[in-house]
DNA sequence: TTCGTCATGTAATGGGTTACATGATTAC
DNA sequence: GTAATCATGTAACCCATTACATGACGAA
């Protein structure tokens, strides 16, 4: 999960692992609180054995669009200590895509989700579509088990107990149908977050003229890669 | 976390272990998917060895509701194999008390608080409401943190992480009023779940003119136990 | 007699956390 | 010069999981 993580954002721009943490809390803030170095650094290690990553040249590193800041005639940034950069390798792409696809455990409460789900504008939409689907499934059974509870079992339960049932009811309901609409719409080959109340930087964004869905998987600004 | 959830369900009837999961697993379902042996029977001998749980005579077992099952002239109920049935002690009810009342991890997606709450039929007003206040801030300060990436750094996410904070937002501000409903009832001396809309065994349940909420903190079916 | 379920357990492993230790750089 | 923050790391532990092994009992 971690390794999926540290992947993806590599996978956007070389880092290192403070970094990293940081850019980890902004993305993943909706499912995990915080990740510690101590199992961040660790699991960079290993990548870096395994191949998944190397260390980057510090000047090289791309100083994305804040332009590079200021004097250029000192070795551009004395490296501050190691402060080592990472960036992905070739097997390091496989690799993501491999741990992208493969869908998590059959639990409900698995938190892999909200990570691959996090990386799907690195994903095709057949991906997409399985990882949707195959959430949506296990929130139905876990919705279903609620309802049998609450329809069979509310007397033998206290107040409290039961208040517990009813408000996890509502949040698989409300969740299987948050997973229904983002179907439709990878079915329909839109993008989320473009509805007709939140418009921005709708340029038509293709259609239904595009039965297979092979077009404009993504809005040009980012584009996925294609993994091997 | 599952210390307290034993000793929580041990609390109301004797029980052996496998009974416990299947209990933990309706209990729990909510937040939890299953439990493992693995970790269930360590944990009952650890609690054992603690002094925290004894074996219980497997005929003084409370059959519950159900009365004895049939033949009393055979050993009542040739133990098959080891079947140990484990009983709360009182440093168990101790325990339990402690772990009830000490507040998780300051983090938000905190499993402990469901547990926390699924024993609330156990615990008294006062601690009732110190850990769904501590819930309450935790999950503002997430909710205050989407609402700040959202405002701030809509723009440098792509349209999936973004729906994810979305989709977190609306989750995070919906417990937040759920948890102020809950406060406020706790307030009141009333009990979730006797809403004017869902009557079910609405015999006058108290009121206001008991301003300390010392009296009937539960419905009499499940008067909680004084611990110590 | 064999299969399904009840029932208890162990060993290996996993994926993280906390607490600690260290040092470099920047701002005051 | 000193405090805050950036940055990297280690060691010990924690709480659980998976996979496996065992065995009793009831029903087909």
């Amino acid at each position: 999960m971690l390794e999926l993580a540290i992947l993806g954002l590599l996978l956007e721009t070389p880092m290192h692992g403070y970094e990293l943490r940081k850019q980890l809390v902004m993305k993943l803030g909706t499912f995990r609180a915080a990740i510690s170095y101590g199992s961040l650094y660790p699991t960079l290690r290993r990548l870096q054995q395994e191949g998944c990553i190397t260390e980057a040249e510090p000047e090289a590193v791309a100083n994305g669009e804040e332009g590079d800041r200021g004097l250029r005639h000192v070795p551009p940034m004395t490296s501050r200590r190691g402060r080592v950069v990472y960036a992905i390798t070739a097997e390091g792409k496989e690799r993501f895509a491999e741990l992208l696809a493969q869908a998590g455990p059959e639990t409900f409460d698995d938190p892999a989700f909200g990570v691959h789900f996090a990386f799907f504008s690195r994903t095709d939409r057949q991906t997409r579509l399985r990882i949707l689907e195959g959430r949506r499934r296990r929130v139905e059974e876990r919705r279903e088990g609620l309802r049998d509870v609450l329809a069979r079992a509310a007397e033998r339960l206290d107040a409290y107990t039961l208040e517990l049932q009813r408000h996890g009811l509502e949040a698989a309901e409300r969740e299987v149908r948050w997973l229904e609409e983002l179907i439709a719409t990878e079915r329909s080959g839109r993008t989320p977050g473009s509805t007709p109340t939140d418009v921005r930087d709708d340029r038509g964004t293709a259609g239904l003229a595009d039965p297979l869905g092979k077009v404009r998987d993504n809005p040009p600004s980012d584009t996925p890669e294609r993994f091997e």
